[in-house]
DNA sequence: AGCGATTGAGTCGTGCGCGATATAGATTGG
DNA sequence: CCAATCTATATCGCGCACGACTCAATCGCT
């Protein structure tokens, strides 16, 4: 009688994960898209040209696997990156089934600009470093978790 | 020389909370997409109902602000769930400007079915409900100081 | 060598999120 | 009492996510 009642609250919102992981989500993507707009980037084409700063030359299939995303959400992502001049996409010789993304000169020369984001989100979040790694490796292992569901 | 390099890692995409937080929401988001299949309805319209199963009659921006969402985003939803005759949309007649949102007798019935999500989705993710718990207030804690910046 | 299966990228349709803007109703100050 | 202001919702446009599908290239097997 103290601890359960018809009206149980399994389903109070404030109660849940996901939605604690959904709304910091909504929260963290709303910070970046202010940190990102001078570099002209969405949220999703950061993470992506993140992807190529630490490796150039990859296919759409290795960014996405990297990203966690498919073909159907990358290709048009890719298009807007190309047309904006960062990165360049072209049919690999050796298996013409695979497009290689690769850095222009001005997609690498953004990194410079990009050094910064990362600290100025940790200082809009006012995480310590250690905070902020320890949250971030609780994510990756529930992430684990669920992929292999 | 050891710790630093001039290919420095703080652009590393795995080392950033940011990306924790944005991989983890997807695979979560993945996950419920699955659950609520039989529920026929997508997350944030299952989000939405939760708000209305704990508290009926209530006006879209007070969904909205328990959501973290705005009448851009509510509004279509909103009328989706209309559709599919889980709640009615009508004009406040205190204030025509407001529009209050209740459950049909068809939306209401859908609680019953809902109850065994957030236990299939703690076990999808192997979490204890200890592990669960804290993870959760760290993020809402993350979430409040994003929040107020 | 040939052919069925697999793989990589792209396309299509739907549903978010949200910045910017519109509009109608409510409120307030002179 | 009315005009200026504010507020609640709706609309528009764009960029993701992703399930389902198409198509071409490659692989595997005999």
């Amino acid at each position: 009688m103290t601890t359960r009642n018809d009206t149980d609250d399994t389903l109070a919102l404030e109660s849940q994960l996901c939605f604690a992981l959904y709304s910091t989500q909504l929260a963290m993507n709303k910070l970046y898209r202010g940190l990102l707009r001078e570099l002209d980037l969405t949220y999703p084409q950061y993470l992506t040209m993140l992807v190529l700063w630490q490796r150039d030359r990859q296919t759409v299939s290795e960014i996405g696997e990297q990203l966690y995303l498919d073909s159907a959400t990358l290709t048009p992502l890719l298009k807007r990156l190309e047309a904006a001049a960062l990165i360049t996409r072209q049919r690999s010789r050796q298996d013409e089934r695979q497009v290689e993304i690769a850095l222009t000169e001005k997609g690498r020369s953004l990194r410079e600009q990009a050094k910064a984001i990362p600290h100025a989100a940790g200082c809009a979040g006012q995480c310590t470093p250690e905070e902020a790694a320890e949250l971030r490796d609780a994510l990756h292992g529930l992430r684990q978790r669920l992929d292999t569901q």
